[in-house]
DNA sequence: ATCATATATATGTTAGATACATATATAGAC
DNA sequence: GTCTATATATGTATCTAACATATATATGAT
C-alpha cells in the first residue's frame, strides 16, 4: 500500500517506490564514483550500496546506464583483458561527464527542497508530539 | 545538458529532470492538500504550485492521478453543480487515502537520505570553499 | 576432467509512466 | 455572438522500469 505496482516483487524499485524511480539516479551517482577512481561496472555495482541501493540492485540497469553514459560522451571506457578473471570494461569519466554531476547536483537540490516542503507540510499536519527536543 | 531528452520543451518536467519525475510525486502532494480541505481539481493545481510544481504543470496529470487515487480508495469525488462555473467535482480524502499518506511520507524520508548522501559525496569531492561559516 | 560458483557484461520483453496536444463544456464579460 | 476563464478529461507516441535471462571466463572443489 505506496504506490507502486508490487508486480512480484521490486527489485530496482522498493527504496524509491512512489515517484523517486532509482535507474535513473543511478547515472550520478556512478559519475561521482568515477571521479573518485576508475571503475569497471561489478565495482560499481558494490558501491552503489552506500547510496541507497543495497539489496534491490538489478545489475542490467547498471550495464545499461554505463552505455547510455558513453553514448553522451560522459564516461569512456576501455577493454581490460586482465590476467586474472574474465574481461572487463574499465570507465573513466570525462570532462563532459564532470560537468554532468554538476548539472546533475543542482537538479537534486532542487528535489530536495521539494521533498522538505513535502515533509515539513506533513509534520505540521500530523505533529508528533514528542515532546524533548 | 542535464539528462533530459529535452524533447521541445518539458512542461511536466524541468523540475524532476533527471530522475525524479513529478507526476507521481503529486499524489502525496494532493493527499496532503486534500487532508486539509476537500477541493476541487483546478483549485489543487493552483496550490501544487507551493510543492515545486509551478509553471510546469500539466493538467492531464492532475485529473489522471485524481482518478487514479480514486480507483485506489485514496479520495471519494462528488459532483459540484454550483451556482455558478461549470460543474466540478469536489475531491475528499478517505482514511485509507490518510494511511497512504503515511506510506509515502516513509519512502520520501528514505529519498531524502539518498539525496543527502549524494550531496555530502558531492560536496566532499568539489568542496567549495566559501571560507565562513 | 567436470561441476558448481563467482566474476563480469549484456539483451529482451512487457507493462507502466511521461510529455504534451487536444477535446469538451459552462459561464461571464464585452 | 464571440472571447476568455474556469473546469474536467482523453489520446498518443515515446521513454523508462522491472525483472528474467543470456553469455562468457576463471577458480576451486570433488
Amino acid at each position: 500500500m505506496c504506490g507502486c505496482h508490487d508486480r512480484s516483487h521490486h527489485r530496482g524499485g522498493e527504496p524509491g517506490c512512489p515517484g523517486f524511480k532509482m535507474e535513473k539516479f543511478m547515472q550520478p551517482c556512478m559519475l561521482l564514483l568515477l571521479y573518485e577512481k576508475p571503475a569497471h561496472g561489478y565495482e560499481l555495482m558494490e558501491k552503489l550500496a552506500e547510496f541507497g541501493f543495497g539489496g534491490y540492485l538489478d545489475p542490467g540497469a547498471v550495464y545499461r546506464n554505463l552505455r547510455k553514459m558513453e553514448e553522451e560522451g560522459w564516461v569512456r571506457s576501455d577493454w581490460e583483458t586482465g590476467e586474472s578473471g574474465p574481461a572487463r570494461r574499465l570507465y573513466t569519466i570525462t570532462p563532459e561527464g564532470e560537468e554532468a554531476i554538476h548539472a546533475w547536483t543542482v537538479h537534486i537540490i532542487n528535489q530536495m527542497g521539494r521533498l522538505k516542503v513535502f515533509i515539513e507540510k506533513y509534520e505540521g499536519l500530523f505533529r508528533k508530539k514528542e515532546d524533548g527536543k
